[in-house]
DNA sequence: CTGAAAGCGCTTACAG
DNA sequence: CTGAAAGCGCTTACAG
């Protein structure tokens, strides 16, 4: 059942036009050619009738720009980024573009690797997410990549591509001041890699929040098992804390467990609050309260972004920050809303 | 410091051969042409000086191919599908294939466009996950298209792509044994919609295992929420169930949830075991007693498979069946391993 | 507004 | 074993 697919030649040739005018009609480049309408139309009738669809992979070799995007992420074990490749995906779709994916670990020889495999396909932009966690050092490495570029996640350098990102400061400060608000009196802050610009920005806002109050930050590597343990670890010394607010959603589950195991009750003896609102979250019990990052959002938004830094680039495209927003739930709440410390 | 980019022809110039050379020392088809060993040296040794990759784009273009596999999952948001993603990103990446990520969220539509959207890409094969939820005629859709396949996961019907999947029924069988051996009398199913095989491959399974105690299946349409429902709805009704084999982790954690929110002590009251051990079933609490699916290791067998049917077929290569994994945790064994009912 | 033609960077019969 | 050349299916100056 191999049908031959049509070619340009065929729809050129079933219209009785030139290639050159089969090209322009239907796929009209940076600058637009004029073609007659009546033409045009002819055009389309036949390419409708053949099933046209020119081939991505000459088209990509002539016009040097292959309609894919690479999508680099540190991890797609970790919830987040799954529902950013769905953004990010849905996006591509809209323009017609195909998603390359690319797993890196948070290794930087990997990530070297995807760029040069990215370059050598002529992907037309990178989504790259992750390079939060990417030092000074280790961004120049990027800068010698010609491809367009799109960071999801404020780097930490200034450089020369756009990122969208939330603001994680304030997202941390409405996590925070919840907590208070609830009565918690002594606020630990469970951390990730402070290396990390998001993780930095999150410590920054319980910070500023917890204004003149004592601080309390336990640091991890951001994964539930060594978050567990350095919880843990906080939880032998006095006073104990009476709230938790964890970097992410993993790191909340990781004190959930914790409380679990130490029979503490959440919220009454420890509430906590998350970041990112992953799918389970509303799935868990205590169900938790978050801060939610669209990440859906923000993958579509990197997408529209990368669609400018692709075409022809007026100048650099500014960055975006999205709002985050706090998602009142049991573990702050108790059941049913209900919670009087 | 946009470097321009080595071609081939800058390598043949190098080497002082022809670009055919070249080609030949550099990408050995499928009937390797015979080259001198010295002649080849020089071509490799110009290729690595001039950092030389060869364009996939013009590559694809003149040998058919693309070097691409087209990756269908039917949603990202589970957790279960990034981990096959992993697998299949892993197995590419030794193959130096790269993966376009294809969401359909089982509309047969959005399928179809995608199927389409690949093929003019001239993929070189496609990853189908997903597929074990088709109906026969909607699989004969699938036959119209000439781009060499693999399923993961059982087809309703004999397709004549090649599968790899694990074994469901023997899955199911271990769970609900488990189960029994841990002392639940009244065991519940907590079923996903039974077209799709895998789902009916484990009830099958808990029916087997069941033997001829009273048979207890409670179908949902696979979603925390509707699982949730489903199974609040049969507690209702007495005999009240002392065990529930969810048919996945998700729907197991719904199960969890309503023990939480029935005041149920799990395992003592309501024994749980999931299908799947996702990421973060050892991190709930209880921790999640389940059958483990190599999802990793589907991903990267279908990869090998794939490797085959796309090369010079030798006949249809065979499917593959993967062992499952009961994994005992405290949803079944309580804290320390100790439960006796 | 339209077309002939060069060219994108490779692969692969064909000839030697 | 090696090379000249056609061709993969498009885009895009260039000329009219």
């Amino acid at each position: 059942m191999l049908v031959r697919v049509a070619t340009i030649a065929d729809v050129a040739r079933a219209a009785g036009v030139s290639i050159a005018t089969v090209s322009r009609v239907l796929s009209p480049g940076a600058v637009p050619h004029p073609v007659r309408a009546d033409t045009a139309e002819r055009v389309r009738e036949a390419a409708r009738r053949l099933n046209f669809i020119p081939s991505p992979l000459a088209r990509g070799l002539a016009a040097r720009r292959s309609g894919l995007i690479g999508l680099v992420v540190p991890d797609l074990a970790d919830p987040h980024y799954p529902q950013i490749a769905i953004g990010v995906e849905e996006g591509a779709r809209r323009l017609e573009m195909g998603v390359l994916i690319c797993n890196t670990l948070g290794e930087l020889e990997r990530l070297v690797e995807y760029l040069q495999l990215l370059e050598a396909r002529r992907v037309d932009v990178i989504v790259l997410s992750g390079a939060t966690s990417l030092s000074a050092e280790e961004l120049q490495t990027l800068l010698r990549y010609s491809i367009p570029m799109v960071l999801i996640g404020r780097p930490a350098i200034d450089v020369q591509w756009p990122h969208v990102s939330i603001d994680n400061r304030l997202g941390a400060r409405l996590a925070t001041r919840h907590l208070l608000a609830m009565g918690c009196t002594r606020v630990v802050h469970l951390s990730g890699p402070r290396t990390q610009t998001t993780m930095a920005d999150r410590a920054r806002g319980y910070i500023d929040e917890m204004d003149r109050r004592l601080l309390d930050i336990v640091e991890s590597n951001g994964t539930p098992d060594d978050g567990y343990a350095r919880l843990r670890a906080r939880l032998e010394l006095a006073p104990r804390p009476d709230g938790v607010f964890a970097a992410t959603d993993r790191l909340a589950i990781a004190a959930l467990a914790l409380a679990a195991d130490r029979s503490l009750h959440v919220p009454r003896e420890l509430a906590v609050v998350g970041f990112d609102d992953i799918p389970l979250a509303s799935q868990l019990r205590p169900t938790l309260t978050t801060v939610s990052q669209p990440a859906y959002e923000l993958g579509s938004v990197a997408i529209e972004m990368a669609g400018h830094s692709a075409g022809a680039g007026a100048g650099r495209p500014s960055s975006r920050v999205l709002e985050p927003r706090l998602i009142e739930r049991e573990s702050t709440l108790g059941p049913g809303g209900r919670f009087v410390r």
